[in-house]
DNA sequence: TTTATTCTCCTATTTTAATAGGATTATATG
DNA sequence: CATATAATCCTATTAAAATAGGAGAATAAA
């Protein structure tokens, strides 16, 4: 009779260009794992609204904590010079299969 | 007799897990495209000091505002679950020889 | 359809980010 | 060494993030 947390896909374009994309990330990730939000909140020690902040894509969220939640909850992120990014973003595309 | 802009190196690891990861990322993008911190931060609409703290790595900056200057500056993000960290991490390192 | 639970809003408060301007420090170059 | 210039470090002000707590809306599952 309970609602669980619903899971949400991961974002296919392995680019990260806006906060909307990390936000998505951080929610699959979070939902995969069963945690509610104030569950995951309080795991990484932040506000529940906070972390739906994060994951509404709001670009006002803090850098440090929005890397460090990515961490905790099984988002992994890469950094590479711009003239890398299309080859990079293929080897991972094909990577995938 | 002026001092020019001082190129620093772009990080070896392509895992992005720091603030001050993503700020030596930043400086030297900006330094190799031979803009001062005045300059780069006027480009992107943002105080100096604003800028000077992203690329001193302080995770206070805001998400949006250090995904913007990244991607202006030429500095390219990727995004994957931790599962395939590993592998996308390998495939970035060979990549590069 | 009902219901337990999750998520999203809302308000108020506190903390802190972002800014502007300028002073100081550091250092690449001549 | 001398010095012009870039980067850092101040101070003060304004704007906004982060928080806590709870009300309301949405929705999987029985």
């Amino acid at each position: 009779m309970a609602r669980r947390v619903v899971p949400t896909a991961f974002p296919t374009n392995p680019q990260l260009r806006t906060c909307d994309e990390l936000g998505a990330a951080v929610r699959s990730a979070r939902t995969a794992s069963g945690l509610t939000l104030e569950e995951a909140a309080l795991a990484v020690s932040i506000a529940k609204q906070t972390l739906g902040d994060l994951e509404a894509g709001k670009p006002t969220v803090g850098l440090g904590i929005a890397l460090r939640v990515a961490q905790a909850l099984g988002v992994s992120l890469f950094i590479a010079p711009a003239g890398e990014a299309d080859q990079i973003a293929r080897l991972i595309h094909e990577a995938r299969g």
